[in-house]
This record gives C-alpha cells, structure tokens and sequence, in this order.
RNA sequence: GGUGAUGUAGCUCAGUUGGUAGAGCAAAGGACUGAAAAUCCUUGUGUCGGGGGUUCGAUUCCCUCCAUCACCA
C-alpha cells in the first residue's frame, strides 16, 4: 500500500470537474494541480470556465494563469513540471488532485513521454512555411522520401503528425519511430482515475447554456482584446477562434454562438472518446459527491 | 366554405421519363507520445403523410382522406 494517493479526475468540458475537484480537495484538505491546456494562460478567463476567484480562496490550485498566451508551451513541458510539483505537494498532503479536460497533459504526468532530444525551433519554422506554401503534398513527399517506414505506418493526412515527425527525423538523423519505447513512468504514489460523465443530451445542454452565459459575461469582448494574438498556439482554440472569424466578417454573431456551440460539443466528444479509451477510469455522475469520496476513502 | 401549393433523413430541400432515394446542415463512431480546446479518419440514420386504384413493379401516375401554408370569401 502505498502512503500518497493522486486522484485523477477527467472529464469533457462543462460536465462539472471544477465542482467535483473543489469539493474533493477540500474533503481531504488538499490542493489541485490544473490539467488544462488553456486555463493556464492569464489572458484567457471567460472563454475557458476558469474557477473564479471564490473557488480559488477555497482551495489552493496550480496551473491557473501560470503562463501567458506569448509564451510557447506544450505537453512534454507540462508533463515535466506538473509531476515536479506533485512530488514536492506531497511532502505536505497525504492525498493531491489533478483535475482537468485535457488528456494528453494528464497522459503526460501519469505515463510520461518517451525522450526525444529537443530540436531547434527553424526547423518547424520550415516546415511551417513550406506546408503554408504548398500543402500537405509537400509534407508527404519529404516524410516518404525522408522516412518511408515511419510514414508508411503514420497517418499521411495529418500536418500536424507529419510535421512532428519530421521535425524529429531532420533535427536528430533518426526515425522518431526509434524512440519510441512505450515505457510507461512507475509512480511511487497510487492513482484513482475518476471520470465524470453525464447522458450525452444533458451535457449537450449544460455546454449550450454554459456558452450563453460566457457571451453574456463577455466573451466577444474579451476575444476582440485578444485578436491580435489570433495566431498563437493559445488561441487555437475553441471559443475564440469562432469569434476571430465573426471578426473578419465571415459570418454574422449570430451564426458565431452556433459554431461556439456546436465545437464545444465535438471538443467534448473527442474528449469523451480519449478518455473512455482507459480502462483504469472509474465513471462517476458529477451530482453524486458522497459515491465519489467512498472511492476515495 | 372556395381556390392553389406543399407533405421525402433530426432540420432545409433535391430527385426518381415508374425498377424502394441523395445533398447541405445537424449528428454518430474512431485515431492521436512534444500545437491536444490542436490535428486527422470513417459513417446516411428513411413505412418518400395515411388508405385505395392502375401496373410484373408505385415514393413517382390516378382517386380519396389527413395535415400544414397562402390567397379569396
């Protein structure tokens, strides 16, 4: 038996994780660690259901407006400095909580990353430029002629996959299939996943009633502060992209709210469909707060 | 009450010179190890309003009923 305990709790958007996690933390009087790709950056608030400040004062949280939009940040980066804290929060907390939507940064801290040397950021730069220029066509013929293997077994319309691969095959000589070790991090601490799920019509409503009150909060105007940073990786996503197209003149406001909708729905499928993939989660309703501290406990 | 139009997928509609039907939107399922709220892949879900007639065969033609809409009273 082990004497620290991490309780994971995942979710898609707008089912309730910020809820459950406060009222968990403060159970075991602990603290959460964020596992939000957005929530991290200061200038994004209304757009990405942050706590607001009375959840904040109840219990202490990590990773909420730790960064800014400016700076580049990633998973790999995150991953890193999430488990650094872990280990340090648990020489005070018997018990710890790493909440949030984003599975790939919760992947991150509980499975790890295979290493890959860094590469120099010109070579994305490149690639970038080239893919801009002249489409993925490109991409595919310097990965098939680069690295046949790898991008036989790749999925060939993805830029973003191809990019990265190829990337990892110009800056270090190899195949970024030969780092891969599938080695997954040992913890000396236990992990309780806990996934929050409601009937998909319920949660469907809840993001549509959700997307109300953030365009009543002032999401437009919070999204026309930030146009200028549209083309950050930080804002690459759903909630602002929608009203940077409105921006432009693409379509009316009132077509922006459906497309707000509408996206974070899918973002909330996809969401479901990588979580649901671990089979280590137990899947809990959000409402039922005394079934989920009796998992605990 | 009269005249006309319409009734096909969840929505808006197209179509079948008679051989049981297809677009857009919405939706569903999936992949995903360094951009992950990103990126990518797959999928048409249907008593063609009800009933009857003609026909080898009707969603299509004919009759009738129902519903909706518009106009006239």
């Amino acid at each position: 038996m082990k004497e620290h305990k991490l309780i994971v709790i995942v979710g898609p958007t707008a089912v309730g994780k910020t809820a459950v996690a406060i009222q968990v933390a403060e159970h075991l009087g602990t603290e959460i660690i964020s596992a939000d790709s957005r929530q991290i950056y200061r200038e994004l608030t209304i757009g990405t259901a942050k706590p607001d400040e009375a959840e904040l004062k109840r219990v202490p949280h990590h990773f909420i407006d730790s960064h800014s939009i400016k700076e580049d940040y990633d998973a790999a980066s995150y991953g890193r400095d999430a488990l650094s804290l872990i280990h340090r929060l648990f020489e005070q907390h018997k018990f710890l909580v790493l909440c949030g939507g984003s599975g790939l940064y919760v992947k991150a801290v509980l499975e790890g990353f295979d290493e890959i040397p860094d590469v120099p950021d010109e070579i994305r730069e490149h690639l970038t430029k080239n893919f801009e220029q002249h489409g993925i066509v490109w991409l595919q013929e310097q990965m098939c002629a680069l690295d046949p293997e790898h991008f036989a077994a790749l999925d060939q319309q993805n830029p973003h996959r191809l990019m990265r691969a190829l990337e990892v095959k110009i800056g270090t000589g190899q195949s970024i299939a030969s780092f891969r070790k599938q080695a997954k991090l040992q913890h000396p601490f236990e992990v309780i996943k806990i996934g929050l799920e409601l009937p998909r019509e319920e949660l469907y409503s809840r993001i549509d009633a959700r997307m109300d009150q953030m365009v009543a909060a002032g999401l437009f105007d919070e999204a026309t502060q930030l146009y200028a940073y549209r083309h950050h990786n930080a804002l690459q996503t759903v909630g602002y992209q929608e009203i940077f197209d409105y921006m432009d003149g693409k379509y009316d406001r009132e077509e922006a709210v459906r497309l707000l909708k509408r996206n974070s729905r899918r973002y909330a499928k996809r969401q479901l469909t990588w979580f649901k993939r671990d089979e280590e989660t137990l899947w809990m309703n959000p409402g039922n707060i005394q079934a989920i501290l009796n998992l605990i406990n």
